[in-house]
DNA sequence: CTGAAAGCGCTAACAA
DNA sequence: TTGTTAGCGCTTTCAG
């Protein structure tokens, strides 16, 4: 066992208290101070977060809980929200798994039993159980873009119906009537809202809507690959494909290829999602960019004001809107025509 | 403040120990069992880790430090590692930044003043300094990948060398001679080892090495970019460019694309670390896919191990071969010459 | 099998 | 400013 704060008492002739405080950012006789310095540096003593957190009842620890972040939306979320809590002094514990298992119901207790002052909660939607022992805790816990079934939360979301709407409306601006969506599952909260988008722009432009071309079922590469071989056997084929996020686009692409499918003379094909992916697709994939350093932000600000008792504008739900990016994946049908 | 263990013991009737040691999976009587687990639903109990750390020195916490997570190799060894070690009843503290600036030298401090049974460091090098603080805590380590200063330590690696080399002799074999390497930083640990790989094979096959086709400096994107800038703009370009890894290798498509260079006809293009997107290229990328699974099984499993007391193999290197994965992005110069 | 008591490392009152 | 004291929630002897 490495030294404790009782060691450095020890050492330096000093009450615990007194070192506490220094350690703590309080003042003390500039001679003590250099004493404790020298103290800590020859014991080598690191105060443990966790004895400080028994009493404080603060752990100074934050969880997250998302999806797999082998996925680019995923991974720069994480990336950004630890960055900015480790700056406020908190570390992160992560958990993540498929967000089609119910893996999640188990994460969540896991998490708290771990310990920690706050939770975000991305891609997930958790079970009413899950949300009535998380707000039993009374630990703040921020939504990023799912929306479970808490009694009342502070979310933060992507407004996907508007970032759908965008995209589809380019492509039917660009001739396209027969436009498939791949989308994510029914119970998916984004899911819903894109598809939402998509149907509101072919009602504006009182486009009829084929059921056919619609095939919802989850987010997976997998099932993106065996949508778009679907709707290339349908005897109607769509011209152009909007996939729902950045898997199922993977999935899409290497069924296109498969398929010897060009776009955007065969296909024109649009995504929710932008990376840099999206830039090394020949041609240039038009997609979809969410504003992801604005969610990882929002959500780190909304859950240090509550870890800091700020709760004067709960719940609060902030919607960031996306930016479409295009380029050359669709297919200009009018000027063909021409 | 939620219930704990001392509430169990007033609602039940039973002494805190005895809750305690149920909860710790020991025997009670099947009446005494029904009662504490009636009041733990009951009151939401859920026992505090942070507190039961205190006493039994564990936190069932492991620090993981990676680069960052938008960079799939190491998205991939979060998610496994994350995944394994909470199957095993520990949760992860994540923290990762830039490979090339010196966050880490705080990232570690951070990570033990969080408290952690054990610590997975992954892609950075850490200072003399460092290393010997936490040797100092006497909390196993697990080095991936990269080679720090400890005085010894248990570390998983990729045979850089021998990937490097067979990549390398695939272009040699089709007749390539003028080939480029674009590495990271020589400080990287596998970056000196991917280069030691292309320097046998060019030696194996008496090719002389010419230093004006050796750009390294580090593993960024943009480096990347500038380095294939760099390469076309040479008096006598090279056939063929061999990217240390991922991150590179986007950068020097991005490159490849706006100079409007062919692969594989005018440059053929190898690189280190496979993923969706080298497939997803056009033509697919031939590359070198790292044993990711069985680097994360093989650092947990050390990991625990190590944890548990078991250091009877204790320093362990384990070095897993990488596979080539050969696909459409190199050229035949001999059946060309035919 | 159960209970009483001590104490893990630290912070927060309060007193000096 | 510094020291004293109590106790955070839990596990761990050691008796019963």
């Amino acid at each position: 066992m490495s030294a404790t704060i009782k060691d450095i008492a020890r050492e330096t002739g000093l009450a615990l208290a007194t070192i506490s405080k220094y350690i703590n950012g309080g003042t003390v006789r500039p001679q003590n101070k250099k004493q404790i310095d020298e103290a800590i540096r020859k014991l080598n003593y690191v105060p443990r977060n966790t004895a400080r957190g028994l009493r404080s009842s603060k752990t100074y620890r934050i969880g997250l809980v998302s999806g797999p972040p082998n996925n680019p939306h995923n991974a720069f979320l994480l990336s950004k929200i630890e960055n900015t809590m480790r700056a406020h002094g908190y570390s992160l514990t992560f958990m993540s798994g498929d967000k089609y298992k119910d893996h999640v119901n188990k994460f969540v207790p896991h998490m708290l039993r771990s310990g920690i002052d706050g939770l975000i909660i991305s891609s997930f939607c958790l079970s009413k159980d899950i949300c009535s022992a998380v707000e039993h805790t009374k630990i703040p816990v921020v939504e990023l873009e799912e929306h479970s079934h808490f009694h009342r939360t502070d979310c933060v979301q992507t407004s996907c119906t508007s970032g759908a709407y965008e995209i589809v409306e380019h492509l039917i601006k660009m001739g396209h009537q027969k436009i498939a969506l791949v989308n994510g599952s029914p119970a998916s909260y984004t899911a819903c809202e894109r598809k939402k988008g998509y149907l509101r722009a072919l009602e504006d432009y009182d486009i009829p809507v084929n059921p056919d071309y619609i095939i919802a079922e989850n987010y997976a590469n997998d099932f993106g690959y065996q949508a778009m071989q679907k709707l290339w056997n349908l005897p109607e084929r769509p011209t152009a494909v909007f996939s729902a996020n950045y898997t199922l686009c993977l999935g899409i692409y290497e069924a296109i290829y498969s398929l010897g499918i060009r776009i955007p003379e065969d296909l024109s094909v649009v995504s929710f999602d932008d990376f840099e992916l999206s830039m090394l697709l020949s041609p240039q994939l038009t997609a979809v960019r969410q504003p992801l350093t604005g969610l990882a932000e929002q959500a780190c600000d909304l859950l240090l004001r509550r870890m800091n008792g700020d709760y004067s504008d709960f719940p609060r739900t902030i919607r960031l809107k996306p930016e479409c990016i295009y380029r050359d994946s669709v297919r200009d049908l009018f000027s063909d025509a021409k």
